[in-house]
DNA sequence: AAGTAATCGAGACGGTACGTCATGTCTTAGC
DNA sequence: GCTAAGACATGACGTACCGTCTCGATTACTT
């Protein structure tokens, strides 16, 4: 669905930031880079597609990187939440790491974290935003959930929480980036061998 | 190292297809990437630092995808081949993928290597080729490796062959991607771990 | 001398047409046209010596034969009016005849003449845009002329209106395109023998 | 018709200039010229036309102007000769007058002959190039024309031969340009008004 | 008869200009 | 003060021709 329906035009703002024009940039994006792709992702198309002008975009954004920043975070804080529970066990890594395999693979979201990891590649300035405002502070987490579960004796990993993060998480993202399908039993196996759990 | 100096003009070679200039345009692309960047490798900029005309560019590629796919193959080739040894053991999968980490990290190829993963979540085209080109005639001398070392008994894989290759390299590719550095141990453990060698 | 120097950037007019930039893409034309010849006027010369984005040349123009349309048709409004006096006699026509022969061979917007004339040679679409623009409401004009001499009594020529000034102004063309010069005597010999003026 | 037909391949030609190439050339500059106009008359075009290399066309031809200058004079030698009888009378000039309308107008040639006198607009060398070899030798054979039958007593014009020969074919020319159809009468009255026939 | 030279087709080459597109900056005018 | 609208300078895109060049084959003059 559009995010701009011409029989129902967005209200001027006036004064104070306009929060409908942020959203309609924000799933404008979202829609043309899923339909279009990166290369359909430009400016002017999300400012003609949210209805909004050129100017309001810059005003708000720094660039078009940014914007995915934005959807990506909101979209991966509720639907790719890092396990809080107390204790963790190596069940609960299991579980995020299916989440991380169906986000990346099945969410709209999950294009927009690969099309990041893609543009960090052409970028150095979005590789520094990327770290600094997405994978670091995921990574906190997913450190902490490791190290929490490791102190409470769930599993005991070979390698640091850092290391073993990597191990698990980079087969399946390197999965989704070519294109293959995330083989059955990879996620089973990895923690099994990588995380080496604890007979409860 | 500039491809054309200005004192000794590239010979003009007549009807046949210019080596010199075939091989101006790959480095010529290699260089820019490395020190600009993906952004910073335009067509016009790979024609005017190789001394070649656009169009000559555009008569033998269809793109600098494939351009970069050209030398990419012609620098893996040489500098990241896959082991032929018969039989392949546990030590010989690990001395490659040390050979990806040295790769990814330090040669320049790697970072082509690099940006041409990231080009295919940016165009399905991209995707395609690089699949055709690079990754699938890789991935089929990789697999033959490791099942002929499973036949020769000196590993036993949990995971199938494509599977097992994935879970070896991807954490590699993931940490080269996100531009940490690979942790040290990592090779080995996942060695140790996935690979599961057998005792000789 | 140039349309825009660099000491005095012109400035930038914001959200409606930037008359200084129309009238320097005109200006630069005509020069460029004048001192360099119809070869020499690309658009990307024009924008180069107008200080102007290509693009906002092709914003505003369709085609290079517009730009010059649009100074041809201002400068001879000013330069080359046709006659309006109540009633025309022949001396008003062989004045008109005579301020043709100098804009052609003296003015320089007499060569963007000549050449819009060339251009229709080679371009259907130039020829009815020229004929449409230029050509017709002048001719209008001009008939309007004679028809009011006719009927004043001031002249009887043998010919309709439209032909009696194809062969007026035709030879002075003519002659003006073969770069011979305007032989003495041609002008008043025409009007006397094809106007056929009565004595008064 | 195309010059060249893929069925019978003109033989290669050896070590003299191969004629059959030069009326390809010169048929395909024509037939393009007709069929596309002057913009549609490339170098490369016209080689693709003749079945023939380009650098043959720039081995005779300084450039495509010549070519089209060459197809005019034999041409035009065959189809507008300047009438030599003696003694000529007016009726002799108005025939030459009917035949230069009937060139212009219905004969292919009479529109390279426009292009030509275009072209001279827009490239001082053609100008020179077309008056050497076209309208010098032509207005030569005019000239004469007249001069021979003012010494005869046929026609007594005001003006010069050069002026009256202007003034005779400036109209009929200014309408091929302006892409009006020639008046009738306007040769009859042109040759009563200027030439002033004496009665025989 | 062999060698030389000129011609031909083919087409690659370094260039210039084309007309289009997206970028990010700017100004205007409305709310 | 924020907005939509959109003009602007910039610069890359991919295409079409330009005029020069080198190739290998073909043919005719020369010795």
């Amino acid at each position: 669905m559009p995010a701009a329906s011409p029989q129902s035009p967005r209200p001027r703002s006036g004064s104070r930031r306009d929060e409908s024009a942020r959203l309609a940039v924000l799933h404008a994006a979202d829609d043309l880079l899923v339909e279009h792709g990166f290369s359909g992702l430009t400016v002017e198309a999300i400012a003609r597609h949210a209805g909004v002008a050129k100017q309001t975009i810059y005003r708000w954004w720094p660039s078009k990187v940014e914007i995915l920043l934005d959807t990506l975070i909101e979209d991966s804080e509720k639907r790719l939440p890092v396990p809080t529970e107390q204790p963790p066990t190596a069940e609960t890594v299991r579980g995020y790491l299916r989440d991380v395999e169906r986000f990346l693979t099945d969410d709209p979201a999950g294009k927009v974290l690969l099309t990041l990891i893609a543009q960090t590649q052409h970028d150095p300035a979005t590789a520094t935003r990327f770290r600094e405002r997405y994978l670091g502070p995921r990574r906190d987490r997913e450190r902490d959930l490791l190290t929490r579960g490791i102190a409470a004796g769930a599993f005991a990993p070979e390698l640091g929480p850092d290391a073993t993060m990597d191990a698990l998480v980079g087969p399946i993202v390197y999965c989704a980036l070519t294109g293959a399908s995330i083989p059955a039993g990879l996620v089973d196996t990895l923690v099994e061998s990588l995380l080496r759990p604890r007979p409860s």
